[in-house]
DNA sequence: ATCCTCCCCTAC
DNA sequence: TAAGGTAGGGGAGGAT
């Protein structure tokens, strides 16, 4: 209301500045602003003051209310809370002693926060100021390292390495005989036995009593801690009931809490069929399958002997020939089972958080207590299952105790299994087998391995059960997965015992072993968790014990360090928490981005503010399969998106939910249809995808269903090659009712209508010029509730008025094949949609062309196609559907004619001439020189020498699953993407584009040349204009410059190659570069010493280049200016030159910036091919020999240093290669 | 600066 | 045989 949000704050319901009550006014501040959200419509979000204009704070550490909501309220008045670390922060908000006091007090290499020097003031201050409408003096409210109101706060976990020898013995006790304590615990597990049945005030007598422990702070519990709890292994019959903490009597209270008994109906059957742990197979009529106990699934009828390897194109058991592939697949699916646990529990979720809210309002204790929780310690528990897949089968099959064990599909009877293992024991993983792991190479590990098939009726009731007792025992309950979520446990609460019922009673509950860890933040209690496993609790509230434990932690254990941020750690040497202590933020952020540098930079010191959030509202809904597809012809495709989107469409309905966005994902073989090492699986892929801005919300099959198919055309694939298709539906409105469905804030609420309007304007335009009257006609009546759209009508949208351009729709798209259902396809959905006219594009290159390129270069190809062909909708719509269509249907007749060697067998007789002759010329030499290599690229890239003739080898290495890595260089992969995303964009608003002969023609080039320009990728018009405007004096167009030549490559490479290093960022964009490079070049070496390299992060620095954009600049305009257009030969090659680069080429590399280095590399090729000398052929040669060896050896270094090397996604070298390659042939 | 798109990474 | 899904966070680069 906007009354309400522009009047000024209402007192504080208590009247102290800055007593301990800001809890409590942000309780009520909260309150309002969830009022504000629920009622407003679309106004603007004006500030109410201005109170803290000016003031950017960054919120370190603990709050007493969530940082969203606290940024809301600093917003709200005028003021700004910064995501992280960065220059403009004026002020640091913590509760608790700042990062620069415990500096003067630890070792000073811990405290090198880059804030440090700014002023540190309590929360207490925005409360204050707003209170009395005026900005305080902020030195009223520092934080001094003295005292504050609330103690000594989360922030205890900070920097404070304990050199202290005993804490670090202490702590060293801690990993080892964690576990020996059993008989201690055991005792307390029998008394409680119990409290199983105990009334309240037993275990509230209980957390009383310890809360005088809790206090002790950093002496804790360091000794006895882990208890294996043998004794809880009893199991067998349990009380029904069990203790219900006063502070939450869940309504659950009266479920039993055996899993067996609480299933729920819709579950499982009682005749133990129809495997129906999935929501999403209850809706269709799906063919009764499986038996249950088995969860193998039958339906094998098509695949009987065919093995899809063999055919190369087709599998029969696979998407082709099987209506049913995805209901089957998805119900066997262990991937989508974890996957869609969540929104399966979202109900059971929601309806404790409900039975929980009402609770609160009814006991209507004093909110104080509810704040007290908040603003002191937290005390988080984090509970994971022991191998979970393993343990809920195995405690039927007390004859595998104790055996190796693990859960996966195939028997794996020749040891050539790749069916995945899901989850191992302990006894497995003893002997290197993990998750993830094929079956036939766990087999190798140990040969006496017990596979098991899955269960997911189980896992879905043992889940349960595991929640239920979770929302019992704590009032939040934040979801992980189907085995793990975090819990926050009230203050007061003995930790220890917690996590000693919690486990015991999932134990009695479950009969499976679960451990948990209990720290002051979500991150300390996972790793807990996890230092506790198997079968234990850890409790880690010591701030020395945290630093202690995280000094040899390796970073890879911090949840959210994978493989990549691993490795790019490693490689500067940083492998453990303590080693990173050493680095500071700003070095942190420029290596890994700013958020991902903040992140890291507090996890190794033991901080999380991440509060526990009870279950977040889903902003997306989407699914995707990747297993088991293969097409050869488009029209299955069809059939196969038609599908997918039933399934989106029902998870949406499930959800309630509509959308407003739509992506379309698909998964390209790099390999040709060639298949990959897993039966079925996809293989090494180009990851490819593509959203749209739906013009109204939808959650209809025929919707979603057209809109994918417009982006899969869109994309291009050839049938043969697509491995895993997938649509995301996001942007979701609560079905049936106003409002963002999501808890977002004020601003981001605004963002979000802001994105309606300008979404449905361009729609709207967009299609009346198209003549789509209907479609116009739809766009007004889904804005007409304006802003927030109510949804509802969607049936009549669907069915209202679509006659009249029906066909105009179907025109275009002929050959599409739909399945039952398909009324609604042919409905209206489509044009009502797609907000962008979009139209493949017209085929000009034959397309099989593309396949053999090297994987960079086709992406560029393939950038630069679309956007001829988005220029050319331009045309009458019909025309260019006709253009279309003939076109796709030749490929397509051609891959059915030879399928296989289509892709491998290419000749420039099969290239389009006189497309060909369009392209740049650049473009040209590189098509020429791949057709003559033909697939010889793709041998070397993989590293493997095959035989491509036939097509069928095996291709897959190591990590063929990795999630594409489709160009490890995102100079091209960027940088080529966005021309054609600035030309959808473009073509969206009807817009010229603003690199067409407007802008060229200003730098003298002739209209042929801009014109020409213009039809160039960006990439390659940027470096191109960069050359040009160096030249443009002598006014010659682009034809004539092939005919100057060139300097030596290197003759001024004396001052150039090492300044992109720590050269200053090139002032304008490339207008003056010759200035700045002789700038840069006697500034460099002197002033800044190589050293010292890391004290220029961050900080704007005449020679530091500490923006990418800058460095690539930088070097474009070398390359450029060197590369071309002198006169007079090039000169052969020099070493020193030579070193220069291959030096700079490395630090790049080294440095993360392999783009940089794909860019350099490129254009030197580029120089090489143009200048004259032989000579300089064999020296690059040696340059890429250097970087290919560089790459080699990071690979190396992973696999070393990997835990897990079956799931290490392998990464994509082969970007720099196909220049050299390149020059082989020449 | 901020938004948008197209990714990549991460976790289970 | 085999079922390599799902969702969120975040970064790069372009548009505005
Ligand atoms: N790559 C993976 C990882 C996990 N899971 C499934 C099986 C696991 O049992 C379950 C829980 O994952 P966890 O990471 O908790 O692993 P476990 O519970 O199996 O072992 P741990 O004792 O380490 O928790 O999720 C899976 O199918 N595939
Ligand atoms: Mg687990
Ligand atoms: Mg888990």
């Amino acid at each position: 209301m906007s009354s309400a949000k522009k009047r000024p704050l209402p007192p504080p319901p208590v009247g102290e500045p800055h007593g301990g009550d800001f809890g409590v006014y942000m309780q009520h501040k909260i309150q309002r602003l969830h009022a504000q959200l629920n009622e407003r419509s679309g106004e603007e979000d004006v500030p109410i003051s201005r109170i803290f204009e000016g003031m950017v704070f960054f919120i370190n550490g603990f709050t007493p209310v969530p940082v969203e909501e606290l940024r809301a309220v600093v917003h709200e008045h005028g003021g700004h809370v910064a995501a992280y670390e960065t220059s403009n922060v004026t002020h640091i908000l913590c509760t608790n002693l700042p990062h620069a006091k415990l500096k003067q007090r630890r070792a000073q290499k811990l405290a090198r926060g880059a804030h440090q020097q700014l002023p540190v003031i309590h929360p207490d201050y925005i409360l204050a100021s707003i209170e009395q409408g005026r900005r305080l003096p902020p030195a009223d409210f520092l934080v001094d390292g003295v005292k504050n109101h609330h103690g000594q706060g989360i922030q205890a976990f900070m920097p404070g390495r304990c050199g202290d020898e005993g804490a670090r013995r202490a702590a060293s006790a801690l990993h080892g005989p964690a576990l020996d304590l059993t008989t201690a615990l055991a005792t307390e597990g029998t008394a409680f036995a119990v409290p199983a049945d105990a009334p309240v005030s037993n275990d509230d007598a209980d957390w009383n009593a310890s809360e005088a422990h809790q206090e002790l702070e950093c002496a804790t519990v360091l000794g006895p801690v882990s208890p294996a709890a043998t004794a809880v292994e009893e199991t067998s019959q349990t009380p029904p009931r069990s203790p219900s903490p006063s502070f939450s009597p869940g309504p659950s209270a009266a479920l039993p809490h055996r899993e067996e008994r609480m299933t729920p109906p819709y579950h499982t059957l009682p005749g133990g069929g129809k495997a129906s742990w999935s929501p999403l197979s209850s809706p269709l009529p799906s063919p009764s399958t499986t038996p249950s106990s088995r969860s193998r699934p039958t339906g094998r009828r098509a695949g009987g002997g065919q093995n899809a390897a063999g055919s190369g194109t087709g599998g029969l058991l696979s998407t082709k020939e099987d209506p049913d592939f995805i209901k089957k697949y998805f119900k066997s699916s262990r991937l989508h089972f974890i996957g869609s646990f969540r929104a399966r529990m979202q109900d059971l979720a929601a309806e404790h958080a409900r039975a929980r809210r009402a609770a609160r309002a009814v006991q209507s204790s004093e909110a104080g207590e509810s704040d007290m929780r908040h603003s002191q310690r937290r005390l988080i528990m984090h509970v994971d299952m022991d191998c979970y897949f393993v343990s809920a089968l195995v405690r039927d099959r007390p004859e595998l105790a104790g055996k190796p064990v693990a859960v996966a599909h195939g028997e794996g009877q020749e040891r050539h299994s790749s069916s995945e293992i899901s989850s191992c024991n302990y006894p497995a993983r003893a002997t290197g087998v993990r998750a993830g792991m094929f079956v036939g190479e766990a087999q190798r590990l140990c040969p006496g391995l017990k596979v098991l098939h899955y269960d997911f009726e189980v896992y879905e009731r043992v889940s349960r059960a595991m929640y239920q007792i979770f929302f019992e025992e704590a009032e939040v309950v934040q979801p992980v997965s189907c085995d793990e979520a975090y819990l926050e446990l009230a203050a007061g609460t003995d930790p220890e015992a917690a996590a000693r019922r919690v486990r015991r009673r999932l134990m009695e509950a479950t009969r499976c072993p679960a451990s948990a860890g209990v720290g002051r933040n979500m991150l300390l209690a996972r790793l807990a968790t996890k230092h506790a496993k198997p079968n234990g609790h850890h409790v880690m509230l010591g701030a020395e014990e945290s630093m202690v434990y995280l000094e040899n932690l390796p970073v890879r254990e911090i949840p959210g360090v994978g493989w990549e941020l691993d490795a790019k750690l490693e490689r500067r040497g940083l492998r453990t928490c303590g080693q990173l202590w050493e680095v500071r933020l700003p070095q942190l952020q420029s290596w890994l981005g700013a958020k991902t540098g903040s992140m890291l930079y507090r996890a190794c010191r033991g901080q999380d503010d991440r509060p526990v959030v009870p279950q977040t509202t889903r902003k997306s809904v989407g699914a995707e399969v990747n297993w088991g597809v293969r097409f050869s012809q488009g029209e299955q495709v069809e059939v196969f998106v038609d599908r997918l989107a039933v399934e989106v469409a029902q998870r949406l309905a499930q959800a309630k939910v509509q959308a407003r966005h739509l992506t379309f994902k698909i998964k390209r073989s790099q390999y040709g249809p060639n298949e990959p090492e897993k039966l079925l699986g996809c293989g090494r892929c180009d990851n490819l995808s593509r959203s749209v801005a739906l013009a109204r919300p939808t959650n209809g099959p025929a919707d979603i269903a057209a809109v994918s198919l417009r982006l899969l055309a869109q994309l291009q694939v050839p049938p043969d090659l697509i491995r895993g298709l997938g649509i995301q539906l996001s942007n979701l409105l609560v079905d049936g009712q106003a409002g963002v469905p999501d808890k977002k804030g004020a601003g981001s609420m605004q963002a979000w209508l802001q994105k309606t309007d300008d979404l449905s304007g361009v729609g709207s335009r967009g299609f009346e010029e198209d003549g789509c009257a209907v479609s116009a006609s739809k766009q007004g009546q889904s804005k007409e509730p304006h802003d927030l759209v109510v949804v509802g009508g969607e049936e009549e949208a669907e069915h209202g008025g679509h006659d009249a351009w029906r066909i105009e729709e179907k025109g275009p798209c002929p050959g599409r094949i739909f399945a039952p259902g398909c009324e609604e396809l042919e409905g209206d959905g489509l044009s009502t949609l797609v907000q962008e006219y979009d139209l493949p594009p017209p085929s000009q290159i034959d397309l099989s062309v593309l396949p053999e390129l090297p994987s960079p270069m086709r992406l560029e190809l393939e950038q630069h196609l679309r956007q001829q062909k988005e220029r050319q909708q331009s045309k009458p719509i019909e025309q260019q559907h006709g253009e279309r269509r003939q076109s796709e249907g030749e490929e397509k007749r051609q891959d059915d004619a030879d399928s296989s060697l289509q892709h491998w067998d290419v000749s420039m007789s099969q290239i389009d001439e006189t497309t060909f002759q369009a392209l740049p010329r650049e473009l040209q030499d590189e098509v020429r020189a791949a057709v003559r290599r033909k697939s010889f690229n793709m041998c070397r890239r993989n590293g493997v020498h095959l035989d491509t003739a036939g097509g069928s080898t095996n291709h897959d290495a190591r990590g063929e699953r990795a999630k594409g890595k489709a160009s490890n260089a995102p100079g091209l992969s960027r940088a080529t993407h966005s021309p054609s995303q600035r030309d959808r964009r473009a073509m969206r608003q009807m817009k010229i584009p603003a690199y067409d002969s407007n802008g060229l023609q200003l730098r003298g080039l002739s209209v042929q040349d801009a014109a020409f320009l213009a039809q160039l990728p960006v990439s390659l018009r940027t470096e191109t204009l960069a050359e040009l405007d160096r030249h443009k004096r002598t006014n010659v167009g682009l034809g004539s410059k092939e005919e100057d030549s060139n300097d030596s490559f290197l003759s001024s490479s004396s001052r150039s190659p090492r300044v992109p290093t720590r050269g200053h960022p090139c002032p304008t964009s490339g207008r003056h570069p010759r200035t700045v490079f002789e700038v840069e070049d006697e500034e460099n070496d002197r002033s800044v010493p190589p050293t010292e390299s890391p004290e220029v992060y961050g900080r704007p620095r005449l020679f530091v280049c500490e923006d990418i954009h800058d460095v690539r600049r930088a070097l474009i305009d070398w390359l450029g200016r060197v590369g071309t257009v002198e006169e007079g030969a090039a000169s052969p090659p020099a070493t020193a030159h030579m070193q220069l680069l291959s030096v700079y080429l490395l630090e790049l590399l080294d440095d993360d910036r392999d783009s940089d280095a794909w860019t350099l590399m490129r254009s030197f090729r580029r120089w090489v091919m143009q200048q004259g000398h032989q000579s300089w052929f064999p020296a690059y040669g040696a340059i890429l020999k250097v970087v290919e060896t560089r790459l080699s050896e990071r690979e190396l270094r992973y696999e070393y240093c990997q835990k897990e090397p079956f799931k290490r996604p392998a990464r994509a070298m082969s970007n720099l290669k196909w220049g050299g390659l390149q020059l082989n042939v020449s």
